[in-house]
DNA sequence: CATTTCACCTGGTGGC
DNA sequence: TGCCACCAGGTGAAAT
């Protein structure tokens, strides 16, 4: 489901509504596929901390906690979301029905519960108590943030496709293949160019193109392909914008050229052969 | 090391 | 209706 935009979306939606809660109970299903840290230790570890907040970092939900004061939990702590494909976090009353392949669910001392529900289960859940280990932090560039010299730097003396470059974590931290794809055409770039052939003026486009196309999809909270909704049950507006993306055989909106499909780094790629060099 | 391929899962869709 | 192939917003391990 989710890249960057979506995350962004969601962890605010979450932020608003959980900031400053206690959560007094945990329960974790028995998959043990998304759990990262075991279901028992972040059942442990959760009760009795407060969330102070919910941020993206990539495309990671970092909820930052509390210490627990009355009890032996005494340093900060982080919860970490990643919702692979199908993941949602979910905040829902008790009284809400638990879908089918919900696999934590958080009370909260003001009465709401949040909610992991992940069926294709590619998400994970981890816990980090911050006494020994450092906050959370991605490998990757932040997209929004990095800077043209940065940028160039990112590809040079890298030989794989560009489509494949944007899609690496450790690069940069928050692309996914609905904006890898939109990025590219907006650019003007064909999703095969080498990495390191592509000049400082075509990746200089590409930065402004990706920082565009992330800012407008965050804008219209995030692209709903299937049924994303974000912490509130809405849906986003921005796959009303994809130029490319799945938008095989139907005409370019600029110069009428069939979208092509192609693959690459294993991936489902949309361009305009016309517009895209 | 850098790069590519594939397995990990469930569910929806479209063809026959 | 059923069966099957193929597709899906991600990523990390294994192979090259």
């Amino acid at each position: 489901m989710p890249e960057l935009p979506e995350v962004e979306t969601i962890a605010r939606g979450v932020c608003e509504r959980v900031r400053g809660d206690v959560i007094v109970e945990t329960w974790f299903g028995s998959h043990k596929e998304p759990f990262k840290t075991s279901a028992r230790t972040q059942a442990e570890e959760l009760e009795g901390r407060a969330f102070e907040t919910v941020e993206r970092v990539g495309k990671h939900i970092v909820c930052r906690l509390s210490a627990n004061l009355d009890g032996p939990k005494k340093e900060r702590a982080e919860w970490i979301v990643h919702l692979g494909m199908t993941g949602r976090l979910l905040v829902t009353t008790p009284e809400a029905p638990v879908e089918m392949h919900t696999h934590a669910r958080l009370t909260l001392k003001s009465g709401k519960e949040v909610r992991f529900v992940d069926p294709r289960r590619f998400g994970r859940l981890e816990f980090r108590g911050l006494d020994k280990a450092k906050g959370f932090e991605a490998p990757g560039a932040e997209p929004l943030a990095i800077e043209t010299e940065a940028f160039r730097a990112l590809f040079h003396g890298r030989k794989l496709a560009i489509k494949a470059a944007l899609l690496n974590q450790t690069l940069l931290a928050g692309v996914g293949n609905i904006y890898a794809d939109e990025s590219l055409f907006r650019a003007g770039l064909r999703p095969r160019r080498r990495a390191d052939r592509l000049t400082a003026l075509e990746l200089e486009r590409l930065r402004l193109a990706l920082v565009e196309v992330l800012r407008s999809a965050i804008r219209l909270g995030g692209s709903s392909v299937s049924d994303y909704v974000d912490a509130n049950g809405v849906r986003g507006f921005f796959q009303l914008e994809h130029r490319v993306y799945q938008r095989t055989g139907e005409p370019c909106l600029v110069c009428r050229t069939p979208i092509k499909r192609i693959v690459v780094a294993g991936r489902s790629t949309h361009y305009c052969p016309q517009c895209q060099r």
